[in-house]
DNA sequence: CCGGAATCCTAGAACGTTCTAGTTGCCGTG
DNA sequence: CACGGCAACTAGAACGTTCTAGGATTCCGG
């Protein structure tokens, strides 16, 4: 409707206002240097306007855009809890959010160069595929952050949870409540999918339980789970740690169709403590990351590349904790 | 490391390349008016210097930014599914999206908000809560399109599945596997609640089953279906079309739990075809929304409203479609 | 009544692009 | 050879803001 009409700019508000064009942006911007009453005239009036300073213009003037990019992806469900968290901690630091998304047809490349072009002073990457080596000739030209990856090299941040760490949660509840046969669902070869398969590996050896060590292939999807479950059902151990939830949602499936009872029979454990494990007929337990904890390790990694601080560790590792739901209890065999 | 360096401007360009600012521009934008040599050797220079245009900058000056403004839930999968579609069709229509999203602690107001400082050319609004008379304040500024919601407003466009006719296929289905006694759980307040309430009750008149409608007031989460189910418990249907998948899950949870088996005693038929519906132990039948038609039809309308095209449907609905999966069967009572 | 500081305000450049209105050089034509 | 037309290119303004440098005005001590 009003679209063809031009845009209300500080040069209209100051004009209305009376007052010179510089000193209206004093007032805008809340800096020093303006009388208590024009103060109040000019906001009046920007306010009467309807006034919306354009960002574009400003971070263009100012150099500083206060803008920190992020990188996710539409159907991982733990990255859009981790948004809720970034969106606190920047605003908190004083920066603004650009997103750009990650879908089945639009790549990472894609998203990463739609950022660059608007000028955000950080990128904020939330998992994905891509090579290090292609990363590193992205923080050639900004600070990067990889959240829920690895990435050796000193140029990139990296924020993620303490996989190993949870992975031992996880076997250590499962011992304490009897269980000695547990077996571990890999998640292939993801991000962190190591890590959590070394961690159960550590933990199985401190408990001594060296013999009971067993690894399953699997992967992040429910089918990954229910393969993997099939697997498991000629000899089926008391306990299985697994990759993630949605795997594991897949593997009770495959066993409760079996006749297995859960917990009676065998105990699950699942990782991330997704809202699908938090359905009620799921009622997984599960290593929950702490997500404010890790936005907020993301945006002080950001702030402090951008603010040229090298101080403070490359790496943030966050510990996670236990969930205890339904699917676990102690042994009957 | 290397963010302290400034940043590589057209200026540059230009300069190693031996033409003028105007001149670089022009082969940028891939404009008619330079010669196929300079062309190539301008181009070759911006590969080598990494050059990357600074969109703000260019929409300063160029007034249009082609850029549309998204606002989405983080919490709602769905959502998801939409800005995969809603890439596309912008994509195809040569228009870029900007995301705002709303969090647990970050309203629907903020998320408009600085969506209007970015300068996008239209809103596109993912459901919400928010009043027809205050999405009418900002539609007076640029153009809105209302997705999964209603506003009776000429200055709005609205873009939405057709819930009375999903509701319609769903209880076609039902009756055409024999069942009469079929129930609606209700989704409350929220937008398109109302018509698929309607939709069941009209589809029931058609079938001559008037006496047999009975609607139980129920909500969009898995407890406001669990509570449904406990109270269809006492005298159970045959069969039930629930506002949404996840409010479905629940009521398939209670249902089982108290000894009913799915569809053997009673058949279940969600709504949205999300993730959720389509996970192997919850194998829901759904009616599924089309995702690329409502979003090409989101897209439709902005540009059309931007481009002062005021032609065209002030509404746009999408019929939906009806996915079979395990949880209808023929009635046996 | 003068000098100096403090307070409030303004003019004008700058940011990196695009756009308008040219200028230049060359070729073909009458 | 003058001239129009075209292709290739350029100078400089413009977009809406912020920032730097400085101009009034007032107040106060000496």
């Amino acid at each position: 409707m009003r679209s063809g009409e031009r845009r209300i700019t500080l040069a209209d508000v100051a004009a209305e206002a009376g007052v010179s064009v510089a000193l209206a942006s004093i007032v805008m911007r809340g800096a020093p240097g303006a009388g208590a009453v024009t103060r109040e005239r000019v906001t009046k009036v920007a306010e009467e306007l309807g006034y919306r300073p354009d960002s574009r213009a400003r971070l263009l003037r100012s150099g500083r855009s206060r803008l920190l990019g992020v990188v996710f992806d539409v159907r991982h469900p733990f990255h859009h809890d981790l948004l809720t968290g970034l969106y606190d901690a920047a605003g908190a630091a004083g920066y603004q959010l650009t997103l750009s998304a990650v879908t089945p047809r639009r790549g990472e490349r894609t998203a990463i160069g739609d950022l660059l072009q608007d000028r955000c002073e950080a990128i904020v990457l939330f998992g994905g595929q891509m090579r290090t080596s292609e990363l590193a000739s992205i923080a050639a030209r900004l600070p990067v952050v990889a959240m829920m990856r690895s990435a050796r090299r000193r140029d990139i941040d990296v924020v993620h949870n303490d996989d190993a760490l949870g992975s031992h949660q996880a076997v250590d509840h499962l011992v304490s409540l009897g269980h000695r046969r547990i077996t571990h669902v890999d998640g292939g070869t993801l991000h962190g999918s190591a890590e959590r398969r070394t961690g159960y590996q550590e933990a199985m050896r401190r408990h001594g339980l060296a013999d009971h060590v067993r690894v399953v292939p699997g992967g992040p999807g429910e089918e990954d789970g229910a393969r993997a479950a099939e697997k498991l059902l000629a000899d089926p151990p008391t306990a299985v740690t697994v990759f993630n939830d949605l795997s594991a949602t897949g593997l009770l499936d495959v066993l409760r169709r079996n006749g297995l009872t859960v917990p009676g029979d065998i105990s699950v454990v699942g990782y991330d403590d997704t809202s699908l494990s938090r359905l009620a007929h799921i009622d997984l337990t599960t290593i929950a990351q702490d997500i404010d904890a890790l936005a907020a390790g993301a945006i002080d990694r950001a702030v402090e590349r951008i603010e040229g601080v090298p101080a403070g560790p490359r790496a943030v590792v966050i510990p996670p904790r236990l969930v205890v739901r339904s699917t676990t209890g102690p042994t009957l065999r």
